[in-house]
DNA sequence: TCATTAGGTTGACTATATCAACCTATTCAG
DNA sequence: CTGAATAGGTTGATATAGTCAACCTAATGA
């Protein structure tokens, strides 16, 4: 019998993430970015400035959705993008600093949520997931 | 700096396997249940028989999306509904042989795939990060 | 026996994802 | 130095998934 098992757990792990988020959504969300804006920008402040690219692979998703939430997130005023001398394709992005903020409440849900849902390991067993999984 | 970390690797681990599988749907997805399809396949492959609702609270998804994900399968003949003597609402949902058959297919493209992503992890890593995740 | 609850379904809608075509700037071979 | 190929990004069209509320019927229980 092939192991499918972690594809499983996976999947019920990001789902009660997400739904545990979600229902919180109204207290943190005030920009309505949704799961993947909340993603992006995440992304982002690690890794300010990036070019859409740099989003495309850090957060696996498709050129063509990256371009439109990036293009919404821009819209609300939490990102800017200015263009690089260098390469006149390519535009750099960053937080603004109501970006920044927002971030920072992001975070902070991201972060509780995960503490309720991951109540039952040990910090040694969150640092080993933590470990097993940035090296996949 | 609250810690998002965990969030952020499930995320983009379930976008691989989904990403992967994907990418050789046309090789074993032949009814084309698609990735939720296919979840409640070898969700209820696990669970035989099972209610709607066991599957809602199994796969962490919400009712309505799980009934027309059951209608679905029950269409290209891959479940089947029985009612039960003692409660008149329930259905019991089981897999048909062609069902069976599917899931076969499935979890065989699944642990390929899932072998494939987590190459780089020993097979002691692959069941401590089972074990963390079953706990959760 | 009537109000409440549980299992399930339907409708309407929003959010995500995917694929192909396309535009412009860069690169690089000849 | 020029034309073909490539890379970054955008747009259009469409498919898939997820969410929320209203609703129906069967069961439960004061």
């Amino acid at each position: 019998m092939p192991d499918t098992e972690i594809a499983h757990l996976t999947d019920r792990l990001m789902r009660r993430i997400n739904a545990t988020l979600n229902a919180k959504a109204d207290e943190f969300d005030h920009h309505s970015v949704g799961p993947v804006g909340g993603i992006f920008l995440l992304t982002l402040a690690e890794s300010e400035p990036a070019r859409i690219q740099d989003l495309v692979n850090l957060t696996s998703r498709d050129k063509a959705q990256t371009t439109r939430v990036v293009q919404m997130l821009e819209q609300k005023g939490l990102i800017e993008r200015r263009s690089t001398p260098d390469d006149a394709r390519v535009s750099l992005l960053s937080l603004t600093s109501e970006g920044r903020k927002t971030v920072g409440t992001i975070q902070h849900a991201v972060a509780e949520a995960l503490s309720e849902i991951l109540a039952p390991l040990s910090s040694a067993d969150k640092h080993d997931l933590k470990k097993i999984l940035r090296r996949i």
